[in-house]
DNA sequence: TGTCAACTTTACACGGTGTAAAGGCAGAAA
DNA sequence: TTTCTGCCTTTACACCGTGTAAAGTTGACA
């Protein structure tokens, strides 16, 4: 796909990825990525339009090298709801920290880019299906809270399993992500299901 | 408190908060705050060092302005861990769309600035008090969940209460206001507390 | 009258993004 | 071999927002 025909691309999305990595460097810089991938910041231009685009070519990027798809439609797999519930957390939950270094770069830039506000909105509205979906299939199983309507626990599971909120347990609190895919199973079940009869 | 002794500063605090108070109007510059408060731009300067000190020191004048802390204290009178719980909701879930103008400019300025960085996660450090002062009266009732520790329930409940969770639910999702309390005091109890009976 | 504080005006340095233009260089095509 | 083409470099610059610097204005007060 992405590693055939067009090799100065790739490898500057390579590059992009890795100086965001980690996420603590908050400060990479056009400049930063071009010397970086060895290149002059002029031709950075010539394949990206802008910063903005660049960081969402990276999650595209990522998606691809992750097979995101691939792991998504294995879950859908899961007997249950609850059981396609906790796949579901697994997955994206440890899909997270992987794109929280581009992903924080992304959220920075929504403040002042409507574009890079769109584009990241777009990726999330992915992960929001991904909620909708495990919250209908506990619908369908007939164990889903009464005190909420289905999109309602749909948003809620969606802000649980922000990016935000993965930042806060994560790198704020100092949570393993181990214990983080724990306790997120946990608390969406019993946020989401009214008896916690198995 | 901080009306007399110094009325330029007070109309600058109070200008600052009105430009930022919806948060959509994400772009507000020295110069926009300068020009709102018909002051000069160099005169925000021999007032406040930089921006991040400006929103700080606003954030406090807003802590004044609402008397958080009265309400706070109010809210330690309960007689019950739950009570309390669902009091803390109230009171600091009602203060969020107060200040979430000022947040997010907060914020999107902690990504370059490391000293405003530092002074919101202050603030917030506050805000875990209070999650960790309710977390605190459910275990004294017995009745906090076995399967996290004090702190993860800290945390858990901190994450629930966050900035960007009420931005995500009440702005990106469109929830009320009343319905976000309401739906946030029964998620925190049913997250923290094992069995539901009353 | 003089002094002081608060404020204005003008000007500028810096850092980061994005644009513009001219030229180098290797390989394919004629 | 020449020429064309695509990809890249170099240099230069405009723009924007933050923060600094310095000289001048104004009004209150003693």
């Amino acid at each position: 796909m992405s590693s055939k025909k067009n090799p100065t691309r790739d490898r500057i999305l390579k590059t992009t990825w890795e100086l965001l990595e980690d996420g603590g460097a908050s400060a990479v810089r056009m400049s930063d990525i071009a010397k970086a991938a060895k290149i002059s910041r002029q031709a950075l231009y010539l394949h990206f339009p802008n910063r903005a685009e660049l960081l969402v070519a990276t999650t595209r990027y990522l998606d691809e090298v992750y097979d995101i798809e691939g792991k998504l439609a294995a879950s859908r797999a899961a007997p249950t709801g609850r059981a396609r519930l906790h796949e579901w957390v697994v997955v994206w939950g440890n899909y997270i920290p992987k794109i929280y270094g581009i992903a924080k770069a992304l959220m920075a830039l929504q403040a002042s880019d409507a574009e890079a506000a769109d584009a990241w909105s777009d990726r999330m509205q992915a992960v929001r299906e991904g909620c909708a979906a495990a919250v209908a299939a506990l619908a369908g199983d007939g164990v889903l809270t009464s005190q909420m309507t289905e999109k309602e626990a749909t948003d809620a599971l969606w802000t649980l399993l922000s990016v935000p909120a993965w930042e806060q347990l994560c790198v704020t609190c100092g949570w393993t992500q181990d214990r983080y895919i724990a306790l997120m199973q946990q608390m969406a079940v019993h946020m989401l299901v009214d008896d916690q009869a198995p």
